[in-house]
RNA sequence: CGCGGGAUGGAGCAGUCUGGAAGCUCGUCGGGCUCAUAACCCGAAGGUCGCAGGUUCAAAUCCUGCUCCCGCAA
């Protein structure tokens, strides 16, 4: 089929070469303007601009899809059908309705749950068992279209947002091509969603990675594993960002961790109030105990290892080489003072 | 020219301001102790101090240029 790709981020790029490869005839790719990026200032390409020019296929970055001349620029390809995957703009009805086989999504999640922006992350940091994608003819509405196929992916133990964002983009890009091919043989079976236990997610804003010690250690890993690779989980150490790449859950702790404990527990205390020790409770976020090779926090409900870390400044590095060469003294406090 | 941190034996750091014998915590290798050990004791190997110039009797340290890494901001 004759194909407008429309997207933007690493998360579309699968799909845009599987199209490619699969024979159909990719006319444009619309994707975002370029914008400054990293360090210096130079300005960078979209994912998918890279991904296109390496193909040769035509770039088209307008700032509004929904302006007029944008329109009829679209309408000279005279497509077939237009792939939309995390384009980043609303399509207004005209675009919507110009194709004759009309405008397609990828979303990264079971329909309806998780309609909007950061569906992989959130699934993450939510602690799903299972998620996926779903193809949808586009309406007007936010991921409310008809559903047509549904792929689902289960969550693995150790998932992050970037595995589960290179899985589900596979799984993508497959499902699309299926989509295509059943809307061409026109065995595409429509389906429209529950919108009753429709689901919506918010974007992912950097200060959703400060950690909140209140929290129970098993969400806080959650937060950790979802929001890696980007933006990262982070708190705050001597009043530098101390970013976590990687935490687990704490066991409870061994005899000689817990006679570490008794040890802080002491520290904490106040002099004179021996009676009172027993129950005298870690504050959430303080260093719960440290060895040479580990870090272990307390949170607002059970205990969080720090497994690897990234001081502001330094490089990523796992928590014994982070400890060889700074001193976290048992009830040191992370986060803002 | 967006702001800032950094580059020192295999790892992570100190030393740089106030030039003058390369240090710390680990790791590695050898030996010892031990029922045993990731614990402890003794010993050893391993570095052109990111690169290139300059100043100086003398540069990791001061000056100039460059490369690479990283945090913020976008």
């Amino acid at each position: 089929m004759k194909v407008i790709f429309m997207g933007t981020p690493d998360f579309s790029v699968g799909t845009l070469e599987a199209l490619i490869e699969s024979g159909h005839e990719v006319v444009l790719a619309v994707t975002q303007p370029d914008k400054p990026k990293g360090r210096g200032k130079a300005m960078q390409f979209p994912p998918v601009k890279e991904a296109a020019l390496a193909h040769g296929i035509e770039v088209y970055q307008p700032k509004r899809v929904r302006e007029q001349d944008c329109i009829q620029y679209l309408r000279r390809y005279e497509a077939d059908i237009i792939v939309v995957v995390a384009f980043g703009q609303i399509l207004p009805r005209e675009i919507l309705e110009m194709p004759r086989y009309g405008c397609i999504n990828v979303h990264a999640s079971l329909l309806p749950k998780y309609r909007g922006a950061a569906p992989i992350q959130w699934a993450v940091i939510n602690g799903e068992q299972v998620t996926g994608v779903t193809t949808m003819r586009m309406d007007e509405g936010l991921d409310t279209g008809d559903m047509i196929l549904k792929e689902e992916v289960r969550l693995t133990a150790q998932e992050t947002g970037g595995s589960l964002f290179d899985r589900l983009a596979q799984t993508g890009a497959e499902l699309c091509l299926r989509t295509l091919t059943a809307i061409e043989d026109g065995t595409a079976v429509y389906t429209p969603q529950n919108h009753d236990l429709a689901t919506h997610t918010t974007m992912i804003k950097k200060q959703l990675g400060e950690i909140d010690w209140q929290k129970p250690a098993q969400e806080l890993e959650r937060l950790v594993r979802g929001l890696n690779p980007w933006p990262s989980a982070y708190t705050f150490l001597n009043g530098k960002t101390l970013k976590i790449w990687k935490a687990a859950v704490a066991e409870q702790p061994g005899q000689e961790e817990a006679r570490n404990l008794q040890n802080v527990r002491e520290q904490v205390g106040k002099p004179g109030s021996e009676a009172r020790q027993a129950t005298i409770k870690i504050e959430p976020g303080s260093v719960a105990w440290v060895t040479k090779d580990s870090l272990t926090v307390q949170t607002g409900q059970g205990l969080l290892e720090l497994l690897e870390v990234q001081l502001e400044g330094k490089k990523r590095m796992t928590i014994d080489a982070f400890l060889r060469g700074f001193t976290v003294d048992k009830g040191c406090r992370l986060g803002k003072e």
